[in-house]
DNA sequence: GCAAGGTC
């Protein structure tokens, strides 16, 4: 039997299709595809199955000096373990393998991995490795035809790559993490490509923070030609001969202005006119997809994820590719051909069918691995997926549209007019033939029309302005701006660039869109400036790319590489080792910076947001167990501090981040007096004993009540109070809790809900028993209980109490006719 | 509970 590996599950199906003519049988072994035809069988790995990792002995961060991790050895374990107890199974039956894993350097190694699995079960079946550029009929029938050997220098060359970043970042970022006292989750990481991307950010930012603005002027004008108004801009020629707009002197701009506005007219001195061919975009790569994708709104990880789903569907190609020059038996007429006919993708498609001939574009990029990202021809109806997919599936589709349609011609047209000595200018244009524009409707066509006009001419000056501005610091990358210079400075590749952005965000070093660094990241980067620079700096990359490149071509060793790498990072540490103190208390005081809120109302040291033991956020005070002031936080996303101060309080306002219900929250102490706790009715049963907790009746941000614990958030005990209605305290006390009983007064007949505790007890009952006592209505299922749940109508004493109008507003799809039935049988 | 790189 033949064994075929494959680095992903969908390319051993399409293998086996090639191979087997669309004869193939598929099985589960272990919960991983088996594709099975005459005498072969063809499996999918997941990418890297195994991982490198030092022995369980320097497991533990607290035992272990980090410099100890530098000489450590490391151990190659299985990390997708069902798959690897497969491939060993399989590897058992076979008399011949082969291995198909993508053609570049990571596949080399994950096929090296692969051949390593096989080995450890038969020591003498032949093992070979096919290449091919793209999963296609020709290609992989050539490549089968003519096995190769696997390149192990190739691969040992990503295996220094695995090694070094292991060692490094483990190094490092236990290093940093036990200076600052900062363990288990929060821990403070460093990576050969993290820690560059994270100082692009910070560099950026110190530019901002250290920007002096300028003043300036501009002045424009309008002007026409009889009817035909348009725009004109003041110039003057600097010291180097160029056309500025900006005058740096008010008196200077005062006195242009004086001039301007006493003319009537202008004289036309130079008109300029020019083509211009905008040629079409070249084929998406993983990093211009995300770039497109983030123009329409969409960010990296979201645009990643949608083309991951659209790929796996089989709708578009593998959408992590630096290619961006589509392969040879890619034949575009075919392609459009698929979409000929479609309601609103075929317009475009005919339209481009018609050109005599059709010459794709190409960027600079040609890889051997995948192809440039494009449709497959497979069109998925409008139903089978969300308005987003759709979305992403007619940019991709819109793309190759581009990437074969003809270039767009733009005429400028460029008038200089003077009035006494100044000049004005007026830049317009127009798009004299849209080209591709026709069928890839994201980029900008705005014309600006300046009129036909002819030296000597005069033009009517009809306003002036005179603009005073300033200059502007440096603007924060965006999301696809920085993976974009991220692949320019050679950093990450195209399947993790998008992650190591979210991987920042997760450790707490950026924070909002577009990201901004956090005064911990600020440490950091400092820190690993001053005494370990290589791991900010994108010379690290470089070098360990022409390193690989040496070990693959056999110039050097793997030890060669890993050897020197290693004892550079000892130097970097013996010079660290006198500075931990001093590094672990500038990463503390950042941690604390992130935090701080403002100054503490009863005791004014700083209250500083802390999140409880259960995950939950809240505010609390620095100088606690001195001082327990808390104040709440919502319950929902995770808290932003923003720059603005509330004027009473001097406390930072918060914003509360949680995706699509993203709020302002605003000052905490503000929103604390506002909400207020209600009454006060006996001890808390969970925490009074021991911490003195009390049961109150409070009102969250959201507008629903309950009765919880004053000593939220360490104790959450709580229990549900109806939505609507004056809730009574009355006299009447429950014997069994010792807690006043309850009277909520909505509509005409007051609802006598009794001790809160008793009463949620009798409705867990009544829970379990039966689900729920309104699914006796008539035509009422679990799925309107549920919204009525929503709505606080969780029995059918909430319904009869509730008023049919403002239930019909809150609940989906119930009528107040309907609700006015219920109630009348019940 | 470290990195970066595959993959989902």
């Amino acid at each position: 039997m033949e064994l075929i590996i494959t680095e992903k599950d969908n390319a051993a199906r399409r293998i086996a299709d090639i191979l087997s003519g669309g004869t193939y049988d598929s099985s589960r072994e272990n919960g991983v595809n088996v594709y099975e035809w005459g005498g072969k069988r063809c499996v999918g790995l997941s990418g890297h199955v195994v991982g490198v990792d030092f022995p369980s002995e320097y497991s533990d961060w607290r035992d272990v000096e980090p410099v100890e991790l530098i000489d450590a050895s490391i151990e190659k374990t299985a990390t997708k373990e069902n798959i690897v107890a497969t491939l060993r199974i399989l590897s058992r039956k076979a008399t011949r393998v082969t291995i198909a894993t993508d053609y570049d350097r990571e596949g080399e190694l994950i096929g090296k991995e692969a051949y390593d699995i096989v080995r450890e079960v038969d020591e003498e079946v032949p093992i070979h490795r096919v290449r091919f550029s793209s999963i296609t009929e020709n290609e992989v029938q050539d490549a089968f035809d003519e096995p190769d050997e696997l390149d192990f220098d190739l691969a040992a060359a990503g295996e220094a790559r695995q090694i070094i970043d292991l060692v490094w970042g483990a190094a490092l970022t236990r290093f940093l993490s036990l200076s600052a006292g900062q363990l288990g989750n929060d821990f403070i990481s460093v990576g050969r490509v993290q820690s560059p991307t994270l100082k692009l950010m910070v560099d950026r930012e110190r530019e901002i923070e250290a920007f002096d603005p300028e003043d300036y002027w501009e002045l424009v004008a309008d002007v026409a030609k009889g009817e035909e108004a348009f725009e004109a801009q003041y110039f003057y020629r600097d010291e180097d001969g160029n056309e500025a707009e900006r005058v740096w002197e008010e008196a200077v701009a005062e006195d242009v202005f004086e001039t301007l506005s006493q003319r009537d007219t202008a004289t036309v001195v130079d008109v300029n006119r020019r083509t211009r061919t905008d040629s079409p975009p070249a084929p998406f790569n993983t990093t211009q997809f995300i770039r497109a994708a983030s123009a329409l709104g969409y960010s990296a990880k979201r645009a990643m994820s949608i083309a991951e789903d659209l790929y796996t569907a089989g709708y578009i190609t593998y959408p992590r590719t630096d290619n961006t020059v589509y392969p040879d038996d890619l034949d575009p007429e075919e392609l459009l051909d698929d979409f000929v006919g479609h309601p609103t993708l075929g317009e475009s498609a005919e339209s481009l069918l018609e050109a005599d001939e059709i010459e794709p574009t190409e960027g600079d990029e040609e890889t051997t691995d995948h192809p440039p990202i494009h449709p497959t021809g497979e069109i998925p109806s409008r139903g089978d997926v969300s308005d987003d997919e759709w979305e992403v599936f007619e940019l991709v589709v819109r793309r190759f549209y581009a990437t074969v349609a003809e270039a767009a011609i733009w005429e400028h047209l460029k008038v200089v007019a003077e009035v006494a000595a100044h000049r004005l200018k007026a830049n317009g244009k127009r798009l004299d033939k849209a080209g591709y524009h026709d069928v890839y409707p994201y980029f900008s066509t705005t014309e600006n029309y300046v009129p036909d006009v002819s030296e000597g001419e005069e033009i009517t000056i009809t306003d002036v302005e005179l603009e005073d501005k300033q200059t502007q610091p440096p603007r924060r990358y965006g999301q696809s701006r920085l993976i974009e210079t991220m692949e320019d400075m050679g950093i990450g590749t195209k399947s993790t660039r998008h992650e190591t952005i979210q991987k920042l965000y997760d450790r707490g070093y950026i924070e909002s869109d577009p990201p901004r660094p956090t005064k911990l990241a600020m440490a950091v980067v400092e820190a690993a400036e001053n005494y370990a620079d290589r791991v900010v700096s994108e010379d690290m990359t470089a070098q360990l790319e022409q390193d690989m490149d040496a070990i693959a071509s056999g110039e050097a060793g793997l030890e060669d590489v890993t050897d020197e790498s290693r004892e550079m990072l000892a130097e970097i540490f013996a010079n660290l080792a006198d500075s931990r103190d001093e590094i672990g208390d500038h990463l503390r005081k950042s941690l604390k910076d992130d935090k701080r809120l403002g100054p503490c109302p009863e005791c004014g040291e700083d209250l500083l947001v802390r999140r409880s033991r259960h995950g939950s956020y809240f505010i609390g005070c620095d100088g606690y167990p001195d001082c327990e002031n808390t104040l709440p936080l919502p319950s929902t996303g995770k808290p932003l501090i923003l720059d603005e101060e509330c004027a009473d309080h001097g406390l930072n306002e918060v914003k509360m981040l949680a995706g699509r219900q993203t709020f302002v929250h605003g000052c905490p102490l503000c929103k604390a007096e506002d909400a207020g706790e209600g009454p006060v009715l006996g001890d808390c049963p969970e925490c009074g004993d021991e911490h003195g907790g009390e049961l109150a009746v409070k009102t969250l941000q959201s507008g629903s009540r309950l009765v919880g614990c004053t000593r939220y958030p360490d104790c959450e005990y709580s229990l549900p109070l109806p939505r609507r209605g004056e809730i009574e305290v009355t006299e009447e006390y429950c014997g069994e809790h010792d807690l006043p009983e309850l009277v909520i007064h909505s509509g005409d007949e007051p609802w006598e809900l009794g001790c809160p505790i008793c009463n949620y007890q009798e409705f867990q009952a009544r829970e379990s028993e039966s689900g729920s006592d309104l699914e006796s209505l008539d035509g009422v299922g679990a799925k309107t209980v549920e919204k009525l749940a929503a709505a606080g109508i969780e029995s059918l004493d909430d319904l009869t109490d509730a008023d049919p109008d403002s239930i019909a507003e809150d609940v989906d799809g119930v009528s107040a006719d309907r609700i006015r039935n219920w109630q009348a049988s019940a």
